[in-house]
DNA sequence: GCCGTTTTCGGCCCGACTGTTTTCAGTCG
């Protein structure tokens, strides 16, 4: 699985690229060093194990030069390239990149000049008016990298999904009801899905487009704009996030969204499948070379000319979807629509803060058929993990419960705490008396890889447990994931038929996207749950949802897709007959 | 530095906006 030693590969290429660029090196050698990091962030294995197996330039984008210097670095730690570069190019100026607005070019002339190399230096010159006596810097410039430097602080980073998404929903709304639009949507990464998005984009449809470029710089809550022209508007919201429009005519909105809709390596290899048969592609259409207008009004018009089938934005990665749309193998998504149920739900009985029933209504009136109660296992004791007396007034609860809402199956589900040595917090005869068994790590997160692998592979071999819970443990921004082999416990999965949870909380989406399409593709099943600690938080379905479509899962490969009838099947204890995926 | 039904050299996506200067370089996505 990949770790670390992935993320510290990836920055070491970041570095180089950075570097290169001030020395004011080949932009293509840079942009070589820049595409391999993000092939390597792409990766869904450990680089160590490729580096092993002698495959280092299988990775596309990583040649004869780049595959020196990584073997170099990952069997040392140490690159000689990467230290003569620091010789050459101060690291402090690199970090001068960081801040929007500078790039390479001005980064040198900072440093040069003012013997600039750190943002906290950049940020005093600035305030001195230092920077303005420089040729081709002028106040604005000035007072446009102070606010920048500002803007940074106060933001610190990528804003999850869930928070952007709402926020983007809000825009929207208003963007439809501007006389001169007549579409608007989603797009970039916020339509793409993905965990963390840094700024939101908009597109629209309208033959106005400067009125609804103005419009929308003005509204009432851009606090600033960033910039305004004829087709595109920037501006910086209340809550500190930036949210650009592109304006295009609406015969040109099929040929815009799929533009702004990226992501860039997705577009770079559709311009290239164009070039091949002789078009171009563009953010107004497809043209002939004789300037003819082939596509351009709808998305399907624009994949349909090139040969392939329209796909759904969350695949659109550069991970395969244009093989499979080309070959007509595209998958069928999961949707919210195919989720029969919620098996991860706390309540006020551990460390929810609504009662069971208050959950079982919010779940009956979101049209679930099931739902399961799983509060927290007794080793949890500081958030009220149940004991033994309160697992039975908890049932018997239930069971009262189920007579008053015979519209809804209510399952008794527990998420038991798998302990150090990979053993449950209940013994078998206790853990049987449950419906649902969802199996989690809550603590001893800095074991090694083997003993946690072990741990874990020891606890999903439990016969009674159904689904293992926030397989990775990562928190996004906070927390790197636990050191496991994931393959090895995707492996073990399979084989048990335990499922492996894609948990929806705003800040885990854990399995992420590229784990659950790993776990997908090795033939395991994933249950998409929300792990909601408060009844509005059945909501967040939705992101666990779409975190599953980016990973390629249908619904067959999800086990709460399945009508009540077959989960249960599915559920059955041993003795029973259980029916592996 | 990578890559190849245009393969060992010569390309590598390309258009919008800003600021500064007066015709365009730099940055971004």
């Amino acid at each position: 699985m990949p770790g670390a030693e992935n993320a510290a590969t990836v920055e070491f290429l970041d570095n180089i690229a950075d570097m290169l660029e001030i020395k004011g090196e080949n932009t293509f050698r840079v942009r070589a060093y820049r595409d391999a990091a993000r092939q390597i962030e792409n990766l869904t294995e450990d680089i160590q194990d490729i580096l092993r197996r002698g495959e280092l330039r299988s990775i596309p984008g990583i040649g004869e030069g780049i595959a020196e210097k990584l073997t170099e670095f990952l069997t040392t730690g140490h690159s000689e390239y990467y230290e003569n570069l620091k010789k050459q190019v101060n690291p402090g100026v690199a970090e001068l990149l960081t801040v929007p607005g500078i790039g390479p070019k001005k980064a040198r002339l900072f440093f040069d000049a003012l013997g600039i190399d750190s943002v906290e230096k950049l940020q005093e010159a600035a305030r001195a008016h230092r920077l303005s006596s420089l040729p081709r810097i002028g106040e604005k410039t000035e007072a446009n990298i102070l606010a920048s430097i500002e803007r940074m602080r106060g933001r610190g980073g990528r804003t999850p999904l869930a928070p952007a998404y709402r926020a983007a929903e809000k825009f929207l709304l208003q963007l439809r009801e501007f006389p001169e639009v007549e579409k608007a949507d989603l797009a970039g990464s916020l339509r793409r899905m993905r965990e963390t998005i840094g700024d939101l984009d908009l597109i629209a449809a309208s033959n106005q487009p400067e009125a609804v470029v103005d419009r929308f710089v003005h509204l009432p809550s851009a606090i600033s704009i960033l910039a305004q022209g004829p087709t595109k508007g920037s501006i910086i919201t209340s809550g500190n996030l930036q949210v650009d429009l592109r304006v295009v005519k609406p015969e040109e909105y099929g040929a815009g969204l799929q533009y702004f809709t990226g992501s860039k390596p997705h577009n770079i290899r559709i311009r290239t499948i164009a070039e091949g048969k002789g078009l171009k592609v563009n953010e107004y259409g497809i043209f002939k070379a004789d300037g003819e207008r082939i596509a351009g009004e709808t998305e399907e018009s624009m994949y349909r000319a090139l040969g392939l089938l329209w796909m759904p934005p969350e695949l659109r990665e550069d991970r395969g979807e244009i093989e499979a749309a080309r070959e007509g193998a595209l998958p069928r998504l999961v949707e919210p629509s195919h989720i029969k149920g919620d098996l991860h739900v706390h309540t006020d009985w551990s460390d929810g803060a609504n009662s069971p029933e208050e959950m079982i209504e919010a779940a009956r009136s979101r049209g679930y058929q099931y739902i399961a109660i799983s509060d927290h296992s007794v080793s949890m004791g500081f958030i009220h993990g149940l004991t033994q007396e309160r697992i039975q007034e908890q049932r018997a609860l239930i069971q009262t419960l189920q007579k008053k809402y015979p519209q809804i199956k209510i399952l008794h589900g527990i998420e038991v705490n798998i302990r150090g040595d990979g053993s449950l917090d209940y013994d078998d005869q206790t853990l049987a008396g449950f419906d649902v068994v969802t199996a989690s790590v809550h603590s001893g997160l800095g074991m090694n890889k083997q003993k946690m692998t072990e741990r874990i592979i020891r606890a999903i071999r439990n016969p009674y447990v159904n689904i293992f819970g926030h397989p990775t443990g990562r928190i996004i921004g906070k927390r790197e994931p636990y050191e496991v082999d994931l393959e090895a416990v995707i492996r073990t999965a399979t084989e048990t038929g335990v499922a492996l949870e894609i948990n929806s909380q705003t800040d885990r989406l854990d399995l992420k996207d590229t784990d659950a399409r790993l776990a997908r593709d090795m033939g395991a099943g994933l249950c998409i749950n929300s792990d909601a600690h408060a009844a509005d938080q059945l909501d967040l379905m939705f992101f666990g949802v779409e975190t599953a479509r980016r990973g390629w899962v249908t619904p067959g490969d999800v086990l709460n897709a399945l009508p009540l009838n077959l989960l249960l099947s599915r559920l059955a204890k041993p003795g029973q007959v259980r029916r592996v995926a």
